[in-house]
Parts: C-alpha cells; sequence; structure tokens
DNA sequence: CGTGGGCTTGATAGTCCTCAAGTCGGGTGG
DNA sequence: CCACCCGACTTGAGGACTATCAAGCCCACG
C-alpha cells in the first residue's frame, strides 16, 4: 500500500468547496474527474424526461463520486450538493492505473462500486415492496447505518441534513406525503426529523416498519 | 488476450441447465461460483420481509451472474432462472485472478458490472417517476434495445418471456393492474404481448410513453 | 420589514390495490 | 381419446393510498 498511496498522491489535485444544492457533475460529463468528499453530504439522481428526478443514492463523506463514469466512458446520473460540500479532486487515471499496476486498490474500489450498487437494490426494493411508511423508515434506517458504521452516532441525534423534497424524490413520493408520513411516524413514537437531526426514538419499531431485514 | 483465455479456459467447470422457474443462487450464498449464460434468461430478485418480492434485473444470454458475490464475499439477492435455463459454471477466483494479472479482464469484468448496476439505475428511476403505462413502456423499450443490440431482432417478434408476475415484481405494481394496463397499450396500438412475443407497433410513442430518453 | 424557501395542512380526485370469481390452454392420468 | 387439473391470465367492484392543488405558516435572510 506504499505505492498506492504514492500514485493517489501523485494524481490528486486541488480540493474543492460547493455550497448547498449546486452541481458536482452534470449528467454526460465525460469522466476525466473523480472527487473524494472530505465534508458534507452530496446525492446522486437521474432525471426522467417528465420533468421529475429520481435520487438514486446519498454519498457521505469519505466515499467517491464518479466512479462509474471513470470505468464506463460517461456518467448516466448528475451529482449534487446536499449539504455545503468540501471534495478533493482526483484524476479519474487514477482508476485505470490501478487495474494496471494495483490490484489491491483496483480491488478496493470495485468493492465501493459494489456497495454503492448494492444500495441502489435495497432503495429499489424498498420503492418497490413498501407504501410510505416504510420507505422512510428504510430510508432513516439506512442514513443511520451508514453512520453509525464509521463513527459513534448518537441514535437521538443522527445527522440527517435530508430536507422534505428530497426524501420525496428519493422514496417515489411528494413532498406532501412525505411530511404527513413524519407526523405519523413522530406521533406514534417511533422517530423524528428536526433541525436536520434524526431522532430514533424505537429502533426495533423503525426496523419492523423497514422489513425487519437488518443490511 | 491470448492469457485471458487460458485463464478463462482453466477456471471454467461444467455447464448446468435448469427448468423454468428454479433457483440458480440464493440469497446470502458465498460467491464461490459465476455462471455465464449460454441461453435462456434470467433475473435477480430481493425478497422484503413483508413477503413482496422485487425483481432487480433480467439477465440475458451472454451475461454474467454472481459478479457481486465474488467482489463483495456474499450476495445480497437470489437469481431464478426465467425460462429453461443453460448456463457454464465459472470459478470465482477467475476475478481475484484477473485482478492480480489481467487488468484487461478485470476492467471489462467491471464495465459489466457497471452496466448492470446503470440499468438498475434506471428502473428505479421509472418506477419513482412513471405510472402504470410508463413503467411497463419503459421496461418493454429497455428489454428491447439490450437484445437489438446483440442480435438482428425484428419489433414486432421479440422475445419477451416475462410473465405477468414478472412484471408486476419488477416495477412494483400488481398482475392484475398489469394486466389492465397491457389492454391500454394494445388497444391504443402501441405494443402487445403474447406468447412470449413482444410487438412493438408504435416505437415513439413507446419511447415518449417511456420518458423520452434513449438510453 | 419585506421576501422567499421550506414546511404544514386541507379537500378533492386519481391511480392502483385487494379480493374474488371466471376463462383459457396445456399437460396428466385414466 | 377424453376428463381432469393446474397455472396463468382476465375481469369486476369496492376501497386504500397517494397525488394534486392551493392556501397559510414560519423562520432565515437581505
Amino acid at each position: 500500500t506504499r505505492s498506492e498511496e504514492q500514485l493517489v498522491e501523485a494524481l490528486t489535485g486541488r480540493s474543492l468547496s460547493l455550497p448547498s444544492n449546486r452541481v458536482l457533475i452534470d449528467k454526460g460529463e465525460v469522466g476525466v474527474v473523480l472527487y473524494r468528499i472530505v465534508s458534507g453530504w452530496a446525492y446522486r439522481y437521474r432525471s426522467s424526461g417528465n420533468g421529475c428526478r429520481q435520487i438514486l443514492d446519498f454519498l457521505l463523506p469519505g466515499e467517491i463520486v464518479g466512479l462509474q463514469a471513470a470505468v464506463l466512458g460517461v456518467l448516466d446520473h448528475s451529482v449534487h450538493s446536499l449539504t455545503a460540500l468540501h471534495v478533493s479532486i482526483l484524476d479519474a487515471r487514477i482508476v485505470g492505473e490501478a487495474f494496471r499496476s494495483e490490484p489491491n486498490l483496483a480491488m478496493r474500489l470495485s468493492r465501493h462500486a459494489a456497495a454503492e450498487a448494492c444500495r441502489v437494490d435495497e432503495l429499489l426494493t424498498a420503492i418497490g415492496c413498501f407504501d410510505a411508511v416504510g420507505r422512510i423508515a428504510f430510508l432513516m434506517l439506512s442514513v443511520y447505518e451508514r453512520q453509525a458504521g464509521r463513527d459513534e452516532i448518537d441514535p437521538l441525534a443522527c445527522p440527517f441534513p435530508v430536507r422534505r423534497q428530497h426524501l420525496a424524490d428519493a422514496l417515489g413520493l411528494t413532498g406532501a406525503h412525505i411530511n404527513r408520513t413524519l407526523n405519523r411516524l413522530r406521533e406514534e413514537g417511533v422517530a423524528s426529523i428536526n433541525n436536520q437531526l434524526l431522532s430514533i426514538r424505537d429502533l426495533s419499531r423503525l426496523t419492523e416498519l423497514a422489513g425487519g431485514a437488518a443490511p
């Protein structure tokens, strides 16, 4: 991993800061750069002809943005900043180089891509199989567990900078209905979102609503 | 690619035949084998706690099954045969070997995985953004274009061995509603499914219904 | 203090689901 | 060869869930 570090450093560019709600990558861009999120959240989405957009995944600090573009050549989705965002810029050639001379690094990148694909599979399953309550419960759990896997997170104060409209676009619902459903979850003492913080009051109940399957 | 072939052949096992509607891989299996579809169709799906399943992707001849398991270690979804199926068996170590000594092969496998992920992104977008007509139109187009990209396909007789229930499970609808919507598409002269064959009568209309975006 | 964006809430309508019964075709056993 | 049977497909009526549209609220911000 010594030479890996050298490779990464050689192809690491400057960093970039962005306010919230800005374009990081636009659909169709050719994949010449990769980003690594230093701080802040982003999300990737597709827009779909009829003016509606579908959020495919949320991207948290530490994650790589634009891997698909580096492998396939072009990106089929866009990426926006969700919060203020700070990213470091990598040269996309790092992927080709990794495959050529750093198999372990290439393997790790592939694993990252596979994990990302896995999350999309889960989201698709949630949308296809659950009603509004189940979908929201699923997303809450997913976001919570992703963060808890890295840091120590208080279930009653888990960072959750996702707006109603983002939830709606991610879960195939409308903002109005997201709101109603959120109210129900709060009234029933399951979970609530306040001031960009998620409070999980009844984890087992939330898990049950989300389909029981702990990813 | 000479040595690639050697590697592939060295790790290619027997082949396997399966009737329709059988388990090829079960969720949770450790990824020690890969399959390459010689003939027939399969689909991969997740089941979701409440007894419902979500089909994530259809797998056509020539495609690889179980890549994710080979990269991540375990599989988070199951794979069933849709029609009678004939597959050849590969040793999953081929993936590790490819990364270690055949960068081009590894790259190609990664591209395959990325294309698969891309299809899931599209399906998720269709389910999140379209109503029943749009979703069905999307799936018809997707399946047609995947086949037309490989073989010469008659738009009026495109192989489509997908049952109502499969459509329902893939598109987040019920079999009954799939049927009604299929009737509407047929009556309006857009497309119809008969005897496992898809007939596209009005391609531009179908494309429009599917969101206009030609993948 | 005005403004704008996000949040809330209500009434209405539409899409889609549920449940159930009935049809059709192909395969099986007598 | 025919009766039977089963799975897949159809179709209908009623109801549940969610979208739509619109209005009002609230806070942060200029």
